[in-house]
RNA sequence: GCGAGGGUGGCGGAACUGGUAGACGCACUAGACUUAGGAUCUAGCGGGUAACCGUGGGGGUUCGAUUCCCCCCUCUCGCACCA
């Protein structure tokens, strides 16, 4: 290639980012296959809801993994990155309705437009790769998970009370649910029932648990998120009579060892044995109206405010297993259903809850560990004891340490057979029915006389009808008459069409694996493909998904694994949770109205300037303040570079070969430029801290423009400044690649910069050979001295010693001691 | 309440295993060039006249602490009656 430049000493953003979107397109420079030269590396960001255009969080997320990706193809990687978009979803539908248009015309549009936007920032994507999640050539293999999932047992229906937004008119997840509001419209949340179809993602509890251990690459904030989700807890089932019944209540208890100080049970208003065992009592329509109004309270109250503990005696005592006392049974507000066996043994001794209810109720409070050197009075206590002790009045285990008789506790529940050692997670099953249109269709039939049947295979997709009957393009599933009618794939007679959709969670738990064989028309993964390229090397995305989307994506790659479709346990081997991006000290809202959409400062800045501020104002991790200052200062350094190199051009037709002998900026220079490789490569390597990579490098710049700019006194060799500028742009070019491109291309050469590996450190040119040592007298810094590097410890306290200004702060008085640190100071102790 | 992570100039942020606190950038000040300059370049820029004082506050370890230990304050995020 030739370079047909004119000269010109404005940066053109505009045509140079144009010019190299065009050459990268052209050329398919950033396809990849399976059979390249090098290791593979996937890089993934976190796809977009196809939303209408992107923000500053987009930028940001997608800048950061350009970075990575670019970076590590210069290193020799074979390098996958693809992009596509998670376009089902209630949004769509609003906006038909709006619109009155088609939820996937208004999808389609805004996938174009966005997809024209990615490229304006010149994201080093595989296009070719590109996944909607709408697309039934996506969504049909998501079916026949689904239905493989159904085989295995993995996938069943049942009848709950479920989280419903009423403006949304859907059901959520309970991770969809903050706060007692809808994650998406943040309207409150009530509950219903409804039957719904569910992913028993509880039968992989104890793994998702276990391999948190091997997600080495993650942050630690993350997997402790995903470790109290998932809530292991160990205890006791045990199972207590219920006297003048034949019921038994079985209760958990995570405290063994405080059982014989259980003085009442507590159990959900919803419990199913409540009906029996006040049946025939004094009290029964009493205490049947109480737990109805529990339940009828609960669904008014929003989630997330606390009630005051209430609760009634139902006229019946349970008995205690180990001790035979006879206790009274309560119904109580505050104990959930869903969580354990929905009944509570009381000890108000040792749990705050029960303490705080016995006071209320007038209940005994019986004291049964008694932690070293304390006496616990009942009638005096202010508070449940929850602190390890020693037993007291617990029959045979009187005396034991507290933890050691949780065992012998349990032990001997199994032995008499009234209950054993248990498990209790959390996690709850993942609701994944959706009342909607816009998603994909749970693929299944119901028959009057042959039940739930699959969808055949050959049968699939089940295509979202698209026809707008009645006028409206989002109708749900079950109001379309002409989708639900179909015949039983098991005996042919007329049957029903499921109409819940699925969970938009479930698309993006495995896009990352279809991916690596977008195109496969054969079955959901091809094998081989999927085992070259995954797992996800290094996955980056907003911490917000922390629980929802990264437990439920590593379900589906141990139920894809289990499935047979991949190999690997885990798919994101490292995992960067990007800050927020946001604007005076507050997420940017269109209510705020502190928005800054990228389209402006493309225009205005181009985009190498847009993603070296996003890059360059904080690191990954961490919040970063949009400053439209900020923003000039990223567009100034380009133009510096611009113009360093545009006014000096003739310094780039000299021979590259180095002078033996180098000037004083010579060598000054040759040294930044190998000091600035090793830095910019380990803040990449170490923790891809680009901030303090892109100040070393303004840092080398600032250097070249004092040996080499147009104010420079003393100028550098030109093979020198070659150097430096040519590893400049090769350093900057995964942050601001056009402009890189065009530069590189600018200073003669004739391959292009795509294709060029990243620069190797020269530790002999980078070492100084004059070190400034700072000098300090008790500690206080007091002179700096310049020394050979090789200066041995003895001189350099002798030359510390004397001089001028450590003479004067040592004023005289004995030296107790010289401590020298190589390379660094010398303190005197006086 | 429980858990996690933060508090460093006017601002965003640097500082490797304890060793020059404030790199780099922004803002600001002065000067240069200029009809002009919100362009560009040069210089300065934590506080204090100074000795000195300074990394949320108070103790401690050390020759030496933003860094390690203890106590406290504060902010952000996550979970929140999970037995």
């Amino acid at each position: 290639m030739t370079s047909n430049n004119t000269v010109s000493n404005k940066y053109d953003f505009k045509t140079i980012e144009k010019k190299w979107q065009q050459f990268w397109e052209d050329g398919e420079v950033y396809k990849v296959t399976e059979d390249a030269a090098g290791e593979k590396y996937y890089v993934l960001e976190m796809f977009p809801y196809p939303s209408g255009r992107i923000h500053m969080g987009h930028v940001r997320n997608y800048s950061i993994g350009d970075v990575v990706a670019r970076y590590k193809r210069m290193r020799g990687y074979n390098v996958l990155h693809p992009m596509g978009w998670d376009a089902f979803g209630l949004p769509a539908e609003n906006a038909a309705l709006k619109n009155n248009s088609h939820p996937a015309t208004w999808t389609y549009a805004n996938i174009d437009y966005m997809r024209n936007q990615l490229r304006q920032l010149g994201l080093s994507y595989d296009w070719g790769r590109e996944i909607a999640t709408c697309n039934p050539k996506y969504y049909r293999w998501e079916q026949l998970l689904f239905i493989e999932m159904y085989r295995k047992g993995l996938v069943y229906q049942k009848v709950t009370t479920v989280n419903w937004c009423d403006s949304c008119q859907t059901v959520l997840a309970n991770e969809q649910v903050i706060e007692g509001a809808c994650w998406r419209c943040d309207q409150p949340v009530f509950p219903r029932k409804m039957n719904g179809w569910f992913f028993k993602i509880t039968d992989y509890a104890e793994e998702l648990l276990a391999d948190l251990e091997k997600l080495t690459g993650w942050p630690d904030k993350v997997v402790t998120m995903q470790r109290n989700w998932i809530g292991k807890s160990t205890g006791l089932t045990c199972e207590f009579a219920v006297e003048g019944s034949a019921e038994k209540i079985a209760i958990f208890t995570t405290r063994p060892d405080t059982i014989f100080g259980v003085t009442f049970m507590s159990i959900a208003a919803e419990h199913p044995l409540l009906d029996p065992i006040i049946a025939g009592t004094a009290t029964e329509h009493e205490v049947r109206d109480f737990a109805r109004q529990i339940v009828i309270d609960k669904q008014r109250r929003s989630l997330d405010e606390e009630a005051e503990k209430v609760g009634i005696f139902t006229g019946r005592y349970a008995i205690n297993p180990f001790n035979s006392e006879r206790i009274p049974i309560y119904v109580a507000n505050f104990v959930l259903m869903e969580y354990g066996t929905g009944a509570v043994m009381a000890v108000p001794a040792h749990d705050e809850r029960d303490f705080e209810f016995a006071r209320k109720y007038n209940l005994p409070i019986t004291p049964v560990v008694i932690p070293e050197g304390m006496t616990l009075d009942p009638a005096t206590m202010a508070q449940a004891s929850t602190i390890p002790g020693v037993l007291a009045g617990s029959g045979q285990f009187t005396g034991m340490d507290s933890l050691a008789a949780q065992a012998a506790i349990i032990k001997q529940a199994e032995e008499k057979g009234f209950g054993s050692a248990h498990v209790t997670y959390r996690l709850r099953d993942w609701g994944i029915s959706r009342q909607r249109y816009w998603g994909a269709p749970i693929p299944m039939v119901h028959c009057d006389t042959c039940g739930v049947q699959p969808v055949p295979e050959a049968e699939l997709p089940v295509l979202l009808p698209e026809d707008t009957e009645a006028g409206s393009g989002c109708l749900p599933l079950h109001q379309r008459p002409s989708f639900i009618a179909t015949t039983c794939p098991k005996c042919g007679g007329a049957a029903k069409r499921e109409t819940d959709t699925m969970d938009t969670f479930m698309e993006s738990s495995w896009y990352f694996a279809r991916y690596t064989c977008p195109r496969n028309e054969t079955s959901p993964l091809d094998k081989a493909k999927a085992a070259y390229w995954l797992p996800v090397d290094q996955y980056i995305g907003g911490v917000e998904h922390a629980i929802l989307h990264l437990l439920y994506s590593r379900f589906f790659t141990k139920v894809l694994r289990d499935l047979g479709h991949l190999d690997i346990d885990e798919p994101f081997t490292n995992l960067l949770t990007q800050g927020m991006v946001i604007k005076d000290g507050a997420k940017m809202s269109k209510s705020k109205g502190n928005v800054v959409d990228p389209n402006d400062l493309i225009q205005e800045y181009g985009a190498d300037t847009v993603r070296l501020f996003s890059l360059f104002a904080a690191p990954p991790e961490r919040d970063l303040e949009w400053s439209a200052q900020g923003v000039e200062g990223s567009s100034r350094f380009l133009n510096r570079v611009y113009r360093l190199i545009a006014t000096n051009r003739e310094l780039f037709t000299c021979d590259p070969a180095m002078p033996a002998q180098l000037s004083e900026p010579g060598k000054t220079l040759h040294r930044k430029t190998h000091q600035t490789i090793k830095r910019v490569t380990e803040s990449i390597e170490q923790n891809f801290h680009f901030n303090t990579a892109i100040s070393g490098m303004m840092e080398l710049f600032n250097v070249l423009a004092s040996v080499a700019g147009e104010n420079a006194d003393e100028k550098a060799e030109p093979a020198v400044v070659r150097e430096a500028v040519s590893i400049l742009l090769l350093l900057v070019s995964p942050m601001v690649p056009h402009f890189a491109a065009e530069m590189w291309e600018y200073i003669g050469n004739s391959e292009s910069l795509e294709k060029m590996p990243w620069p190797e450190f020269d530790a002999e040119a980078a070492r100084e050979d004059l070190l400034t040592i700072v000098l300090q007298v008790n500690g206080k810094v007091r002179s700096r001295l310049q020394v050979p590097a090789d200066i041995a410890d003895d001189d350099l306290a002798r030359l510390a010693l004397a001089d001028e200004n450590t003479v004067k702060f040592i004023d005289g008085k004995p030296v107790k001691k010289t401590i020298v640190v190589k390379k660094k100071l010398v303190n005197i102790v006086v």
